[in-house]
DNA sequence: GTACGTTATATTTTTGTAAGAATAACTAAT
DNA sequence: ATTAGTTATTCTTACAAAAATATAACGTAC
């Protein structure tokens, strides 16, 4: 093994925003979407992930505006406290977006091989 | 026109990055490294892209690190005071990395009409 | 040997973002 | 009515990242 500063190969990271005039979906809203819909909670969901309400509840906001539709149906009050469950358009945007991410992922992994394996020969390297 | 925000539409937007154990390789050094190559002097490129010295000279050192080859073939001093210059490897790796980029984002905007292309039609959204 | 304009490096200051705190509103059950 | 646990919203505080600053070193030209 070479000189190379690790063993801890170099590998590539995609990330998938959506923007319109400004960020409005991301992988943040993604996982916290995914816990939502796991736990039927804001609340939970953010305990969860290690995530402040006040930014889930200002990202979520911030990506219905954009988007156009609802992400969330919430109610307050009654026996639990209330809950959030997500919106039928939240849970196909959810879907697409993470199937989406595989394939575009995917197509990375080939990419990255083609484009950057002579780093690993350590050939020619000044 | 429906009750979306604004005229402008949805679009996505691609972000490599490569990593080791951390972040070292992605766009913030890739347009440095480009302004460089241009103006054979690192503070020259700071400024046209306004980015501290010290910023560009942290995530150049790191980048360097943790790939296990040099970028930058720079000198001190002299009649222009000095200067900076790109490694062979540096623009191979910079070369790659648009191209892959490229391949990456073409692939994307494919992908996006595929997955995401029901979100303008605004049917069936609540 | 002084001046100039750069690289090299560490330290201090600023700033933007996220977390935290505070408060109100809601509703079912007791 | 009071309690409980949530959503909803704003405001303040803390922190991490970037910028700014400071200083040294370098080497060519004058």
């Amino acid at each position: 093994m070479p000189d190379s500063k690790s063993n801890v190969k170099l590998h590539p990271k995609l990330t998938l925003q959506f923007f319109t005039s400004e960020k409005c979906f991301g992988p943040g809203v993604a996982i916290l979407l995914e816990k939502i819909k796991e736990y039927n909670s804001i609340s939970k969901a953010c305990a969860q992930i290690g995530m402040s309400y006040s930014k889930a509840w200002t990202i979520i906001k911030r990506a219905e505006a954009n988007l156009g539709f609802k992400l969330l149906e919430s109610k307050t009050g009654g026996v639990d406290g209330g809950g959030a469950t997500l919106t039928k358009s939240a849970q196909r945007l959810l879907s697409e977006f993470r199937m989406c991410e595989k394939e575009l992922n995917d197509f990375c992994d080939v990419k990255f091989s083609e484009h950057f394996s002579w780093i690993d020969d350590n050939a020619n390297i000044e």
